[in-house]
DNA sequence: TAGATTGTTAATCGATTAACAATC
DNA sequence: TAGATTGTTAATCGATTAACAATC
């Protein structure tokens, strides 16, 4: 199959934040938009709108700019939105029981299909009707159902243990919360890092800063 | 004053993470490591990691490497880790408390002195010790506490006013949770983004990318 | 002292911006 | 057709890596 020509991480971060403009010019019944335009709104510049978009496919027009709805529609295929992914949470803690509450994601086909922890009593509770399991669940689950994403909100000792486990299970990708770099044997699978304490301490160098100004 | 070089916000986002692995070592005992060694257990260049370094200072000693303890602190002190940061979350819902329950922020001074929320029922509740107060108490609480930082978890359509309150009040950082780029009148407040749907649509970008290949 | 390793300058690489021909 | 705006190439800028003299 032919080698596609590699895209950047910087280019893939900035994808949702025009999906997410562009959904929102779709609400307020923009019809269309020009590089310029948009580029205003999101205060990037149009060239790199442009030359971002041209990653992906010609989705513009010339003279006329790009048709929004056609746009958010394209950029969701990319970042692969036209599809359902099922996601396990392990860890029914606060932030566990957060994300399962969190109603957002299903909007974009992320749905939360079960809540795992070791803790006895959380066993079989429901969080949003969403069934808590005992980590040695997880296998049956697992081979009964289909896992696309693990979120992982556990502590940080018990987070490498676990990840393995859920690598040699197959799945192929992990949204790591805890405050560890995983460290996996299997390179194939896909991490996603939430490191708050990480954003905390950007907030914190960014405040001192500004302060000595 | 003396416009001291700008630090690029790329290298702010690694800091967070050297400070993370000193402090393993830190506990694991190690006392003294050298760029080449860190590279290795951190996957980065050895360049850029004393190229990062010395954008703060001369940390290290040729011949030797860098103290761990030493290096801890200093970037800990590069962070403002070193004082105490105070927390309001506006948004008492699960994720709010969330954040809330949270005890580790606390190790590194940062601090939730109050939940805000507009539900009735809320008022008085104390999550973790913390007292849940109404948004109409905001400018009272902020008269008698100093706040540092205030965490937005509140759906997206209020961010924006409650933003530009919070920046009236004179609070001098936004945590943003909501899921909206801020618009705010004041460009010197700090913002710090957790977009967690965008981070969800960068892990299904990759997810897709990899099952092609 | 000899060996190790930093701090820093220079070279390379990649990402962003500018410019403009193509074309709707 | 004339005007607008894209897609894309070229130029610039910034970040990363390599190299090495300084020095512990």
């Amino acid at each position: 199959m032919q080698e596609e020509k590699e895209i950047s991480q910087a280019v893939v971060r900035r994808m949702p934040r025009y999906y997410r403009h562009l959904g929102e010019l779709l609400e307020a019944g923009v019809e269309r938009i020009s590089s310029n335009d948009l580029s205003r709104r999101m205060n990037v510049t149009a060239s790199q709108i442009r030359q971002d978009l041209n990653n992906f496919g010609g989705f513009g027009q010339q003279g006329y700019g790009y048709n929004v709805k056609y746009l958010h529609e394209e950029i969701g295929k990319v970042l692969g939105l036209n599809r359902r992914h099922n996601i396990i949470v392990i860890g029914a803690g606060n932030l566990g029981q957060a994300l399962a509450n969190y109603v957002k994601f299903e909007k974009h086909g992320f749905m939360i299909t079960g809540l795992f922890d070791v803790k006895p009593e959380l066993k079989g509770m429901l969080v949003r009707g969403i069934r808590i399991y005992m980590l040695d669940e997880l296998e049956a689950f697992c081979a009964e159902n289909q896992v696309d994403i693990a979120a992982l909100t556990m502590p940080k000792e018990k987070a490498d243990a676990i990840a393995n486990r859920l690598v040699d299970l197959g799945i192929p990708a992990i949204w790591n919360f805890a405050h560890v770099d995983l460290e996996l044997f299997d390179k194939n699978v896909v991490v996603e890092n939430v490191h708050l304490s990480d954003s905390l301490m950007q907030l914190s160098y960014n405040i001192v800063k500004n302060q000595k100004k």
